[in-house]
DNA sequence: GGATGTGAATAGGTTCACAGCG
DNA sequence: CGCTGTGAACCTATTCACATCC
């Protein structure tokens, strides 16, 4: 039993797979509407995001979005469809902590844009560090952490500390009140089942396709893809 | 019909997500090792990794490596075996494409260790950039893609380009012979089906987990994990 | 005619559960 | 006994294929 009680209307729970997707549609409608398209088809959305058309109608039912069989999709229609479905309507806080080279790359990365989706302050232990204004973030010191991820109500952390610190700092931002995690430290993370962890581990990525580059060398009929 | 033929001796072609395992693995009795463990169980490995026992010994089938029912599986041994697995004999080269903070912060992260996957050039097509040496990484220009790619013979590209010169980076690494990208850039690429694409997009992974961290809050019963 | 929405079929990956072994 | 190795069951995700609609 998976799918607990949830208030009325609400189609039933997406699942990660299909979240992530719809995630890249919402990119791409961002895009197609800047150009000026007023519909499009699922096809269409598909070859755009790597998918097969299927995929892409089977996403959609699930935020219970309909199209219309001769003109496809609205695109401003479905675009704030899935906006709807997928964030908060008063936005999500999200802090960083570990300040280093991939820190302040991810840092970069986020700044400015994302309005519905704000770093609001980072953390490092390194003294030189805190207390100062990073890539338009303040940095404060790991003391700090329960403090600012409860007065700002902080739902995210991402981590980009060592893999010696990943697990405390985890522990620390699960006490402070965040239920989701985007991990980029190599180690399993142990954190209670409400919390949602997504991990993204560089040098497993690397050598995944390090792999796969052999195989098709030797092979060159056999490609994987994702 | 999916194995073509294949040396004799060598087990089915294990899946994308049992090679990314198998890397998780080896990180984790490289550590163990370092540590003096001589044995180890399954339910130990799983536990360390963040996956359930039988995964680990259905896994470990793939790669045809056995264990003693008494005893458990030699750490030494069985890190040798996946290493042998993985990796190739002789090593692969890496050249990295767009030296912004994001690339920058992949070099750092890759540079000195890993001698069996090593990130020999980076590209960029900024004059500023090129011809230098950024973070013990020769930067050249673009145009000389092609030809270090073939001269270092590299198997691997690592895309850290704006997305929109992604697909064009993409299509000469693959020009000279790249048969796998890991690519950072939001944007679907087009490539032969003989080469292998890893994407990483952080504006999902970050969107997905603010997603679910915002489900646990409403239903502090159904926590997603990964 | 060419789309969508969707039940049914298929494919894939994970877990169960148990025989076999030291 | 408690482990490994593994066929079989299970569960999830994807694709097929077709009724339906404009």
């Amino acid at each position: 039993m998976k799918t607990g009680k949830r208030p009325a209307g609400i189609p039933a729970l997406a699942s990660d797979r299909t979240i992530g997707r719809l995630s890249l549609y919402r990119r791409m409608l961002y895009n197609a509407k800047s150009e000026g398209r007023r519909y499009i088809y699922s096809h269409e959305i598909a070859s755009l995001v790597g998918v097969t058309p299927a995929q892409v109608r089977r996403d959609l039912m699930s935020i219970g979005y309909s199209g219309s069989p001769n003109r496809g999709y609205d695109t401003n229609e479905l675009l704030r469809s899935i906006e709807v479905f997928l964030y908060a309507p008063d936005g999500q806080n999200v802090v960083l902590a570990g300040v280093g080279n991939l820190g302040r790359a991810i840092l970069a990365y986020f700044t400015g844009r994302r309005p519905r989706l704000q770093i609001v302050a980072s953390f490092d232990s390194d003294p030189m560090k805190a207390n100062r204004v990073i890539l338009g973030c303040r940095c404060h010191p790991l003391s700090e952490l329960a403090k600012v991820v409860k007065e700002q109500r902080v739902d995210v952390g991402i981590l980009t500390v060592p893999a010696s610190a990943a697990q405390d700092v985890a522990e620390n931002l699960v006490a402070a009140g965040v239920t989701g995690i985007v991990n980029f430290a190599p180690v399993a993370l142990r954190v209670p089942p409400n919390v949602y962890v997504e991990d993204i581990d560089l040098a497993m990525a690397l050598e995944k396709v390090a792999f796969f580059s052999r195989q098709s060398r030797k092979e060159p009929r056999a490609g994987g893809n994702e």
